[in-house]
DNA sequence: ATAAAAATCGACCCTAGGGTCAAATTATTA
DNA sequence: TAATAATTTGACCCTAGGGTCGATTTTTAT
């Protein structure tokens, strides 16, 4: 039919797409997990079904995955902090919000959070890390603004969100999906524990 | 002169277990900084004015050395818990000065929380693992005392804990002994921050 | 000064694992 | 059902870096 000509090559890319995600988000759960060094191509392959060779049709190298691993869960945290916040909350409970968003993509949506910066080279680490400075001063312009609005307490904005930040690549390294702490649960202690940290 | 007979091996040993020493804190900082993958032996050695095959004078493999790594983080730790808290003073406060003494280590001590357990194999990994449950249980029971006297806040105490324990963890990352932030002003802002988010 | 012990080194070996490539296999299209 | 393009593979190459060893250099004891 006439269709296929068009629409085609764009289900070869998506194919194309949906594959190269499955081969990084699999990766990037394995380096949690084990770490990066610790996880070879071979072993990601396996994972998928797939041969070490097969691997290098959607990616170029070991490090542009770990780099995509990081991208992607940079990704998402951007996407939650998309939202702005409705008129009538306080800059705290916006907070909150946000925070327990990024607890739910840790423990409900499988991003992961990698913390193996300094196996990544030159211009792709530069990216990477100006990507979490992004991310960090965005969080730390909430808390002002919670401080402005005197829901939060004064004090260092960073050292604020230091806290708390840690708090959550701490939880990423320990959760288990499998485990008897559930995902929901946390989030509300994690965020009954920042409120109080740091409430006006 | 006779005395030496005595002495002298005594000072030999000292000088060996001095120079062990020396290695695997030097070798901890690396890790902490760089990661214990992306630090070689060369590096190690190298950072010490000394050859690769010196190191193994000291040291049977590079594990050991992560291993060791591990252990003197630890060490540091049980002996901030050994103290016994005075009488009059409530568990928070009690969780307060411990918490605070864990600061210092990593901002005034050089000692190195490190993550790379998984690069140690069977009987190391299990060693270091049942060090850390056996600290993470000491503070987990600091809090459940806390609650017992009212000074806690209710809710599972494991997850009181591995909040702020996320915090010391990620510290342990981010803090450059060079920075501006003073580890004096990070312990007060952290430990008011622990305060107020576990008060009861 | 000299022997013995301690410490360090240069040169080498060896393997895990990242990366390549041409050939085989599996879809697609006409 | 051939021709073409998309995937996947087996076999192979190559290097960083951990680890070893006998030979030196340095220290200490007598």
């Amino acid at each position: 039919m006439s269709q296929s000509a068009i629409k085609e090559p764009f289900d070869r890319e998506r194919q194309y797409r949906a594959k190269r995600q499955a081969v990084i988000l699999s990766a990037a759960s394995a380096f949690r997990r084990r770490g990066y060094h610790n996880t070879s191509m071979v072993d990601i392959a396996k994972t998928l079904g797939l041969t070490k060779a097969a691997l290098y049709y959607y990616v170029k190298n070991k490090e542009e995955i770990l780099f995509e691993s990081h991208i992607m869960a940079y990704d998402s945290m951007d996407e939650v902090l998309k939202q702005k916040h409705a008129g009538n909350q306080t800059g705290l409970e916006f907070l909150e919000k946000i925070f327990r968003e990024f607890v739910g993509l840790l423990t409900q949506s499988g991003v992961s959070l990698l913390t193996d910066v300094d196996s990544l080279s030159g211009e792709w680490q530069a990216d990477v890390l100006s990507r979490r400075n992004k991310i960090e001063r965005r969080v730390v312009r909430l808390v002002k603004d919670g401080q402005a609005d005197g829901s939060i307490r004064e004090g260092d904005a960073r050292l604020h969100v230091f806290f708390f930040m840690g708090a959550l690549n701490w939880l990423n390294a320990w959760f288990d999906t499998e485990g008897r702490l559930k995902g929901e649960d946390i989030a509300d202690h994690f965020v009954a524990q920042l409120r109080n940290g740091i409430k006006g």
